[in-house]
DNA sequence: CGGCATCCTCGAGGATACTG
DNA sequence: CAGTATCCTCGAGGATGCCG
């Protein structure tokens, strides 16, 4: 029932610690949408304004918890081909979950929080908060 | 189609933010799980190893985005209820599914990620996977 | 009881430059 | 092309102590 029993929560923890670093959502979708693997650069250009260093860095530890295979065609000049394994692909449904709910409340919460900025030293009033739908 | 497509992105990075917060999952399947709203010491229990100063800014946080409602009574000794809001239910789904995902490979993964500690300076061999089931 | 104020550490992530 | 190497900033989060 709890899905939070026991060492549970270690496990979601490391779940999150993967998915939230600030470029594997971006890098999932960019794989999960191609048909075909794609190349280091190839990434970069589909992800946007992630440096090389970071985009690395996230292949890495995407590569070292096996949702993501790395290819490298020893030839010149040097071409890596990265793609999502079956692993990486059973993280679709709740990375689409997730998704949607940020389609569908996102913007709820964006503007639940700029509504409740810098609470300027002492709270006297409720924060107001809304529920759309 | 594509569930990551214009600023949909900064959506889901900042519903990230939220989740992937340190205490936010044990908080949430805390009062989640509670039929009644909880008061603050009885979350600080439930929740575990967190210190009051994280307990509260956690809560901040989800209050401001409307996940979570903050009730004082104005009594001595003084009394604060929090509960989930409708809008903090609705994360239920996806947060299932997450914590599912980790049940399932949650340990796959660790121990993938343990088997490809620290490349010794070059790496000559493919890191070793396996994806169970 | 339910916090807030302070100090501190530590690592994620950006900027820039260089390389096999 | 596909990365590494270095330097730096900034804020999350822990520890501790005090307060209305």
């Amino acid at each position: 029932m709890d899905p939070c029993s026991e060492q549970c929560p270690i496990l979601i923890r490391e779940t999150l610690d993967l998915i939230a670093a600030k470029w594997t959502v971006p890098i999932f979708f960019a794989l999960d949408a191609a048909a075909a693997p794609l190349r280091y650069a190839d990434l970069q250009r589909r992800v946007g304004a992630i440096t090389p260093k970071e985009l690395a860095k996230h292949l890495r530890q995407l590569e070292a918890a096996g949702l993501v295979s790395r290819q490298v065609h020893p030839t010149v000049p040097p071409r890596v081909d990265y793609a999502l394994t079956e692993l990486g692909h059973s993280l679709h449904p709740s990375l689409e979950s997730l998704a949607n709910w940020a389609a569908r409340f996102g913007e709820t919460v964006a503007s639940n929080r700029k509504a409740n900025e810098r609470p300027p030293a002492v709270r006297l009033i409720k924060p107001v908060y809304r529920v759309p739908d």
